[in-house]
DNA sequence: CCCCGATTTAGACTCCGTCTAGTTCAAATG
DNA sequence: CATTTGAACTAGACGGAGTCTAAATCGGGG
């Protein structure tokens, strides 16, 4: 359950006990998917995941990159995005921020929560809890 | 462009004129849909739009709801709530608010942003502007 | 009443993601 | 070292949301 971040870049030896420091058993394929979403910052759907393994030599199963992704979002390791209604982003960086998004270009970047104080969060409902806090500021390309 | 948002109940007879006042054409097609989601503050998807439709005895096309959903929504009639990464919602509340959204039943509520300051909006990069801001707090059931 | 652009339509199609059922893998066991 | 067993992986079918296309229809201006 891994209480630090990790750090980037991440080198390709250290995610087997990244994934175990999560819980995952670090598998051929699941280590590949990881050492692709994981080297560096970035956002990216399952099938650019899988398109960049396929690129790489690396075949993996579209069932598995979609639930290897699915899994790593479960255990924490990565972050879901959900800013297009087309699919859904993973987010190497699990540290607190938030995001932008260019609708026009389809562009997504972090930004710090730094400042952004946000006070007053309703109480959720009884029998529920907060998981998640998302701000999204979607801007657009002028003319 | 109307201005004013906006007040509920709205009137089956004042559609025509509102939909005038946001620059849309008012076609039979349009008056019925705008009055299925207007009729009240809710979040609607197209499927569950067209569902209602349906019932209610009145025939519109699934590809008529889904781009006069677009074209509302495009004209600021009603907002676009992207939260599931299955399907978009409509909402019928155009004044400045957020979403609470429970993840395990798909219920989405209204908060208000009173309170809810958030300060130091970084600038949008050149050659983009903001055009919303969309808070989510994503909750889950206990247990 | 006719014309013509705007609107609507049915249904095919695309794309993201899920499901299924069979196969492979690897670790533990005998 | 062979066997068992459950987890993980796979190919491909499938499902659902949303888009596209080409034809039909509508309705306001002439």
């Amino acid at each position: 359950m891994a209480s630090a971040t990790h750090l980037f870049p991440i080198r390709h030896d250290a995610i087997p006990s990244l994934l175990q420091k999560y819980g995952i058993v670090p598998t051929t394929q699941r280590i590949e998917i990881a050492a692709t979403l994981l080297c560096e910052r970035q956002h990216l759907s399952a099938d650019q995941v899988l398109k960049r393994l396929t690129e790489h030599g690396v075949s993996v199963s579209k069932a598995t990159v979609y639930n290897t992704l699915g899994l790593f979002a479960e255990r924490s390791l990565v972050r879901q995005v959900i800013v297009d209604p087309a699919k859904v982003f993973y987010d190497s960086n699990t540290e607190p921020h938030h995001h932008v998004y260019n609708v026009d270009d389809g562009t997504l970047i972090d930004i710090d929560t730094a400042n952004m104080c946000l006070e007053q969060i309703p109480y959720p409902p009884r029998g529920t809890f907060v998981e998640t806090v998302d701000i999204v500021i979607r801007i657009r390309n002028t003319v």
